[in-house]
DNA sequence: CATGAATGAGTCTTCATTCAT
DNA sequence: TATGAATGAAGACTCATTCAT
C-alpha cells in the first residue's frame, strides 16, 4: 500500500462518480483497504482530492513551463504549449479531469490555492499569445475568445482519446497543433523541421485502465 | 410556487455545487419552501434533475435541427448550428452545463434516455461535417477530432460569457463561426449577406442571474 | 362517502398492514377520498381506529349478553356465548382482528377505555364457566387455562374462515360448540332440542370482500 | 455488544408495539447502542426481523420434529408436540409472538421464506393427526377445525403465561394435552407411565424479562 | 500498519395534520 | 363537502471521522 494507488483509486472513483458521490468506504474498497487505514495516507477526504490536483497542476505548470523555454518564438512557443497540453491531458485524463470538475468540491481552505495554480497556467497561455499577436504571427477577431477556446478544445481530449485507440497520442498533439494554428492564422509552414513536441508524463494517481477501444469513431 | 422556480433553484445549486453536493433542504430554502413541500412538485431529486435536463437536450435538439432546416448547404447548416448551439449555450449557461456535468449523477433508470438525447444532439454536428466534407467544402486532417474541438470548444462558453459583459452573445455567436470555419478550412466569403443566425431561447430553468461584469478579461 | 365506507377500507388496510404501518394517504385512497377529506369524517388516524373498535366490542358485548340472557342454565349459556362469538368473529373477521391486534396501537388515552370493554366481555365467558363448575356441568383440570383455551380458539376463526367455503358458519359454530363442551367435560345431550344458536350482525365496518374459497382445507 | 442482546431488544419492542410503530433509534437506545452502530449487526430493521423469525421457526420445526421422533404412535406423537409446542410458546413467548403477528411486515422479498417454515411446520400438526384419525385413536367432527383450534390455544400461551406464576410450565403442557386428547376425544391413559414432554429450548432472542407475576389468575 | 466498533450529524424521503380556497 | 398546497417532525439509513486494540 502506497498513496499513489490511494490516489489512484480516488480518481478512478472521482472521475465516474464525482467528489461527493464517493464515499470513504468505497474509497477504501477499491483501494484495498479498510476505510479507516486509509485515515493513516491522507489527513481527510478533501485533503486526498487536494493532493491529487496539486500534483496534476504542479506537472501541467511544469510541463508547460518547459514548453516555454524550447523557444523564444511565440509561434513555436504555442506549438509546444500546445502539445503539452494536450499530452499532458491525454495521458492523464482521469486526474486531468478530476482537477477540473472538482475545483468546485474544495472548501474555502483549500480553493484558493488550487484556483491560483490553475490561473497560473491558464496565463501561460496568454502570455504567449500575446506576445505573438504583438509581433503579428496571430491573427484574431478576438483573442480573449481565441485562447479561451483553444484552451477548451485541448482539455475535451480528456472525454474521448483512448491509448490504443485509432489514433496515437502524438497524432493527436500534431493535430491540435494544427487546429489552433488555424484558428489564429498562423503559418504552418513555421514548424517544418522543429520540434516542438513534449513528451508527457505519467501522474501517480492516473489509474492504468482505460485501454479499451476508442468510444468515438 | 411552481415547477419553474423549483427548476431555477434546482440548476443554480446543481451548477455551483454539483447535484451529490446539494441537499435537498438547500433545494428548498432556494426555492422558498419547505423541503417537504418539494416532494408535491417532483418525485424525487433526481426526477427533478431529470426534468431540466430533459427540457435542456430537447430544446438543444430542437433548436440545432430548425438550424439545419433553414439551408441545405452544408456550410451555411454549420453555421447555423453552430450559432444555435453558441446561442444556447449562452442563454442558457447554467442549465447546460448541469445538464453535461450531471449525466454521470442519474441512476441506471434515466441515464440511457437523457444519454440518448445527448447523442442524438451531437449526431446533428457529425452529419453536418460529414456531408461538407464529401462535398468539399470544408477540410481536415482529421474529421472526427475537428468535430468534438468544435463542439468542445462551442460549449465552453457556458463558462465564461457574462450578459451585459465586453461581448454582445451575437458578436460570440459569430465568432466562434468563424472560428469553426478557420478549423474546417471553410471561405468565410460563403457567409457574406447570408443569416444564419439562431435567436436563441430561454429555458424555464435557466436563473435570472449571472449578469455580473465578466469575468474573463 | 360515509363514515362505514371509510371504516371498511380503515379495517381492510388495519387488518392486512396494521395500523401503524397504514398511511392516511393510502386510508384516503382506498376509501376514494383526498386524505384531507378523511378529516372531516373523523378527528384523527387514531380516532378512526377508536371508532371502529369501540363499535367492534360494543357488538360482541351486547351480542354475548344477549346470549346469556337466553337461558339460566349455565351450559346452554356456554353454548350460546360460544355460538356468539365464533358467529361474530366469522361474521367480522377482518374488524374482529383489528380490535385485537391494535389494541396495542392505542395511546394512553384511549386503551383504558377499549381495555376495559375487552375485559368485560371476557368476563363473560368467566361468569358461566365459574357457575357451570360450581353446579358442578362442567369439570376441568384448571378452569383458567380452560377458559382461555376456548376464547383463544373461537378467535382463531378469524384466521381461516372463509364464507362460500367447505363449512357454513353455522356448522362452524355448532363443532366449536362440541369441542368446547368436550374440553369442559359437559354432557353433549344438554344441547338436543335447544336452540342455543345467536345469529351474528355484521358491522358497518367489516369490509365486504374475503368471500374468497377457504385456504384452508 | 452482539447480535442476541440487539435481537433480545427487537423482539422486546417488537412484541409491544409492533415492528412498524418500532422506530431504529428506539431500537439502538433499548440495546444500548447508537442507532449507526445497529447497522453494523444487521443490514436493516426488517433484516433483524427475519434472524428473529428465522431462528424462531427453525427451532419451532427442530423441537417439533425431535418429539414426533420421540414415538410412532400418533397420539404420543401428538402428546410430544403439544407439549413442545406450549413449551417453546411459553418459554419463548415474545419471540414466537413477533414471529407470529409480523410475517406481514416482511417485503415480498422475505415473506415466502418464511411462511414457507410456518407452514413446514404446521403440516408436522396434519400428519400427526391424520394418522390418528386413521389409525382411529383420535375422533372428530371435522379434523381440519379441532386441528386449527388445538393449535391456536397452544399458541395462545404466549398471551398469559408467566414464568414463576401460579403455574409451572410443565403443568400448563401437561394441561394443553389433557385438553387436546379431549378435543380428539383420544383416550388419556395411553399416557399413563410414558415420557412424552419435551424440554424446551430458550432462544437468544427471548428478552429475560417478564418474570412478572401471572397478570390472569 | 491495520481494523472493527462506534457515533453525531447528516442524507433523502414520508409522516399525520392544517388550512385557505 | 372537498382538496391542493404546505409543513415540522420523524422515518430509515449513510456519512466522514475517531479510537482502542
Amino acid at each position: 500500500m502506497n498513496l499513489g494507488k490511494l490516489q489512484q483509486a480516488a480518481v478512478l472513483l472521482f472521475a465516474q462518480q464525482g467528489f461527493a458521490a464517493t464515499g470513504i468506504r468505497e474509497l477504501g474498497a477499491a483501494a484495498g483497504i479498510n476505510s479507516a487505514t486509509l485515515y493513516h495516507y491522507v489527513g481527510s477526504k478533501e485533503e486526498l482530492l487536494v493532493s491529487v490536483m496539486k500534483d496534476c497542476l504542479n506537472e501541467m505548470i511544469r510541463s508547460g513551463s518547459e514548453a516555454l523555454r524550447k523557444s523564444s518564438e511565440p509561434a513555436l512557443q504555442l506549438a509546444g504549449l500546445i502539445s503539452s497540453h494536450v499530452g499532458f491531458t491525454g495521458t492523464n485524463q482521469l486526474t486531468s479531469r478530476v482537477a477540473e470538475y472538482e475545483m468546485r468540491a474544495l472548501s474555502e481552505t483549500n480553493r484558493p490555492a488550487m484556483q491560483g495554480l490553475r490561473d497560473e497556467y491558464e496565463s501561460l497561455f496568454a502570455q504567449v499569445l500575446e506576445r505573438g499577436t504583438r509581433v503579428g504571427v496571430f491573427s484574431t477577431d478576438d483573442l480573449t475568445m481565441a485562447r479561451l477556446a483553444i484552451m477548451e478544445m485541448g482539455t475535451g481530449v480528456a472525454h474521448w482519446f483512448r491509448p490504443n485507440g485509432r489514433l496515437e497520442l502524438h497524432e493527436v498533439q500534431q493535430n491540435f497543433v494544427n487546429m489552433a494554428y488555424r484558428v489564429l492564422a498562423a503559418d504552418p509552414t513555421l514548424l517544418t523541421g522543429v520540434d516542438f513536441m513534449v513528451a508527457p508524463r505519467q501522474l501517480a494517481s492516473e489509474p492504468d485502465s482505460l485501454s479499451a477501444p476508442e468510444t468515438v469513431p
